[in-house]
DNA sequence: AATGAATGAGGGTTCATTCAT
DNA sequence: CATGAATGAACCCTCATTCAT
């Protein structure tokens, strides 16, 4: 028994009925635990939130940082970028669920560090955009919508994705780039060729699949 | 005092903080009555959020059918329900978001009936996008992830747009069917000549926006 | 739609599911009016128990005493009393009930008040009985004893006489007249002979039998 | 602390004012604990009532069936049968009462069982009824009838018996016998010579007299 | 490390009652 | 005469949290 336990227990069941519906007693049985024994890993149930999403988000920013640092060109990096963000995405779908939902279940300070974190993950993909825009290798109407257009995309992924489906992970990830690189425009002389994508590790956070109730398509 | 201003204070807190973390008591005083008061036009808790979803779904399905039925060929089809699509949500944004996200609040029966509308809604993109791939409109490797790409694309315009903003609705719009052809593959050819695009009412459940504690860049 | 209705359908609920369980506004259905419009007949949900055993309580004691008067010697009033008590219990079954069960419900001086009429219904069945016993008609070990098991034996009527049941009424109060007599071991010769046995009026407030839910065997 | 505490101070309330009179709160005040640490003694309070019921009940119908154990005919198991019915509610009246006045209190199968479990007890009466009727020691009118005014009688000393009182508990118990066996007009031949008579234990859920509110004359 | 017992606060809901219409 | 709307208080129950063991 430890807390990385009880935080996919949590994750489980914030990304099924969200951190306000999930009593301390139901973690606690779901961990195996009494629901005072909880106590002796996690200061308070907000706390225990703010693990899981902080560990969440800092693994996404440091992954969006070495997939960016893997390419040189803006057209590179954002193929990276985005293979990254889905993979991630794929790997741990219920924490990355938890992370973005269940944010304004946060108070005070703690939301306000969370939300920098998140913002200063959406800077990659904003950074990564206005340089390509610059360098001539992306056209679009607006830089903006398309940024975020990107990133919903990406993130919707955690809603069907499964290990065990219809295509593999990198299938998935080189079709995001495809549409990424369709929406942007991006000729062909600044694509990347083949190579290898990043990958992304499974959080500690993240519950067994199979042991999950989640059910999606 | 009648039920739509209650509806209306309900989607303002549930779109904010959610469904399970706001308090009946809480919503009696955003509604400006007693919470016992709110009985009186409101069956249960549930039963408001059920009313709310239900609703939005409805409008959703035959504002997107009548969308459809704009157009003749699926290139046309697709471009007026994407707009459609977009126009409802930055329309009704918290209105749309609560239906998305607090279906899993619903319990039982309540929740099947929910999601077979969401299913059905869905189904119109799937069914335009499968006419068009069939007619040799649309050019993408998975269709079932373009779908998905396009309406979660589309979805989130509900975090961000606002009808002061720097961008028009029927320009969201238009970029928004630029973005969806290009994600397909669209020739030129099949594009369909500028014609007005749908528009979307406002919900009775949608809360004035002035008044509306969101804040959305 | 007058107040004897509202009366009677308070009765069947309060004997059915006792005072405190019954709610203001299943009165109302039940008497087929708006909860509201009640009040116009009635002071308050207290005041309207009190009406009920009020007027109960008043008629077993004028019954009572008139049941009393129609014989000279204390066997012959005992056997009128008992016979009268057995046939109003049996005639307004459910009131009786209410008057005995719910007299708790009532608080301060309105308790106290229905109580002084209980007892001087009671002191009815004490008096004769002194006298009786004075007059050697009587003979039990004790008095107060006997007072008591022939009134509570009487009581239970309510609980399965029913005037379409197996026996007829006169049946009844002959059977509890000779268990009483047998009790207080009357001899013969103090026996009253045959003669036509006090009835009860069926109160305003009791429902109508059919219309009843109760079940008695 | 324990479940029989919380079980006596409900008895207590539930005798004084009805179940549906009494709320939660009131009750963890009479047991000297907050009400939700009532909760962790008792799932509910409709099942807190069940339990008294229950017990009440099974302690009623084994020693019934002991008391009738005790003689071999009928005559003298009716005495025995009275004297243990006498003896449970003097010992216990203000279960006693709780049991039989506040089933319908509860809903559901619950109901049905208790009622099972009543019904069960009242068959024993009948049953040695039947059989003295039947061996020529028993001669009345009508036997059922017989049976409830026995019955109910002794149900009665719940509302007066107190330990303290003018009568002992032998005492009274005799008294109770010698008027069944007038009613019954029991020959002198079949009637029991003097032995010890049934007692019965006091339950865990009758609350302590000297701290009973309740006031009996 | 682990837990049963305990609690103040609050959950959703129903209550008896009032009053303008 | 009758009612829909309204409300403060109370309903039963669950909450997150603490603490002695």
């Amino acid at each position: 028994m430890d807390i990385e336990q009880v935080q996919r227990a949590a994750v489980a069941r914030f990304a099924q009925q969200g951190f306000a519906a999930t009593g301390i007693r139901e973690l606690g049985t779901a961990a195996g635990i009494n629901s005072a024994t909880l106590y002796h890993y996690v200061g308070s149930k907000q706390d225990l939130l703010m693990r899981i999403i902080s560990t969440c988000l800092n693994a996404m920013i440091s992954g969006g940082r070495e997939a960016i640092a893997g390419a040189e060109k803006p057209a590179g990096q954002l193929a990276r970028l985005i293979a990254f963000h889905v993979a991630f995405t794929a790997t741990n779908p219920l924490t990355a669920r938890v992370a973005e939902y269940e944010m304004r279940a946060l108070t005070g300070p703690a939301q306000e560090q969370m939300q920098a974190l998140r913002d200063h993950y959406e800077s990659l993909f904003s950074k990564v955009l206005v340089d390509g825009q610059k360098a001539g290798e992306f056209s679009t109407n607006d830089l903006t919508m398309a940024r975020l257009a990107v990133m919903e995309m990406g993130t919707g992924v955690a809603h069907w994705y499964r290990p065990d489906g219809r295509l593999s992970l990198s299938q998935v990830q080189e079709n995001f780039v495809a549409m990424a690189y369709r929406i942007l425009a991006v000729p062909d002389a600044a694509k990347t060729a083949d190579q290898p994508l990043p990958t992304a590790e499974l959080l500690a956070s993240e519950p067994n699949p199979q042991l999950s109730t989640q059910t999606v398509s």
